[in-house]
DNA sequence: CACTCTAGAGAACGATCGTTCTCGCCGGTA
DNA sequence: TACCGGCGAGAACGATCGTTCTCTAGAGTG
């Protein structure tokens, strides 16, 4: 097994287990037994546990904006629209069997507290969603699209938390229509979606 | 020392360091230190950890819950104003020193994923707090209260994430104003505030 | 005073965990 | 063949932690 095979392995592991069972709930051990990478492998990939850890999340950060982002896109020809297609995206991943909330949010919870490299990812994390989210709304024509976006962001938000704590998807649809309100409000044409 | 005096002390450390740096990130010892409460009493009070994790959490979430609201029906003589008095009181909070974010969202992500009893009493708030926000939404006289409320809490609950994470209090002006916006698109009369 | 009961301080125990070390094996090379 | 370097398996180490145990001192009671 090369070194880069290696690597991606253990960052598999390690996003299937820390996301189930938190950072501090997973064993090197554990990650060594679901990777196949062993333990001096593994060290030589990431010499701690907390370098793995940020590794992680910093994968995760650039592959779940990318698909929430292209998602939207892919699913929309006006900026109105693409801002609903996030919703969209939000319910068919609440939908998903594993889903179990916003990694950054749940690693933040656990050590953002005594973990200042966790706290500033998942801070860097949100900043980027609302900046993309900020980037379609300058998109609409519309007085006040920074308002607008930090507005919409908090109903993406509230959806995860919401979502992810009560066990079912329904707060992608709430979310979805206060966001249709909110566009409407502001001046975006509708789009009659 | 009597029991009641010393179970209250070790909530009341529990308190302060879970919020602080996770449950996980306290260890029994710094409870007694921080109690003054002794490791043969601790465990006469709780006989596991988990016990008192679960304690703590059901003491806040009656607290929190209590001082929202009272202030809600203190700060607002129509309910649309009550709703809006919501935002206010979160904006405070925010702004506390020590503020770390919905100590329920951040022990589900801890715990959540290996702790049924915690996953549950988080769900069990949360759904609380939105039974709260319906019953104000109920009073408004307009149409589909319920999916008023359902978004109203979202921005509850979007705010207190986004201010944990950034460390700003200002996702509390956002959400009053989207929450203004949706209340009187839901047909709620303005209160000129 | 003698006895008993309780509580506190802190040691001890057993488990877990992050990290490192040992050892034996195998592939490449002269 | 003889040597060598790196690898995997897993033991070992040291620290931490939840929980229990020991020992001692003191308060209450006759």
């Amino acid at each position: 097994m090369n070194p880069e095979e290696a690597r991606d392995r253990l960052l598999d592991a390690a996003e299937r287990l820390f996301y189930e069972r938190g950072v501090q709930g997973v064993g090197m051990d554990d990650l060594r037994a679901a990777s196949g990478v062993s333990l001096k492998r593994l060290y030589q990939c990431f010499a701690t546990k907390r370098d793995l850890v940020e590794a992680y999340l910093r994968r995760r950060d650039e592959r779940w904006r990318a698909s929430l982002f292209d998602h939207a896109a892919e699913h929309g020809d006006t900026p109105r629209a693409q801002l609903l297609a996030l919703y969209d995206w939000l319910a068919s991943w609440f939908a998903e069997p594993d889903f179990r909330g916003c990694a950054f949010t749940n690693s933040f919870g656990e050590l953002g507290g005594t973990e200042p490299g966790v706290a500033r990812i998942a801070r860097d994390h949100k900043d980027a969603v609302r900046e993309q989210i900020t980037e379609l709304t300058s998109r609409l024509g519309v007085p006040e699209h920074r308002a607008l976006a930090d507005q919409l962001n908090l109903l993406v938000e509230g959806a995860i938390i919401t979502a992810a704590i009560s066990g079912t998807p329904e707060a992608a649809t709430h979310a979805r229509a206060a966001a249709d309100t909110l566009l409407t409000a502001a001046g975006a044409r509708p789009t009659g979606s």
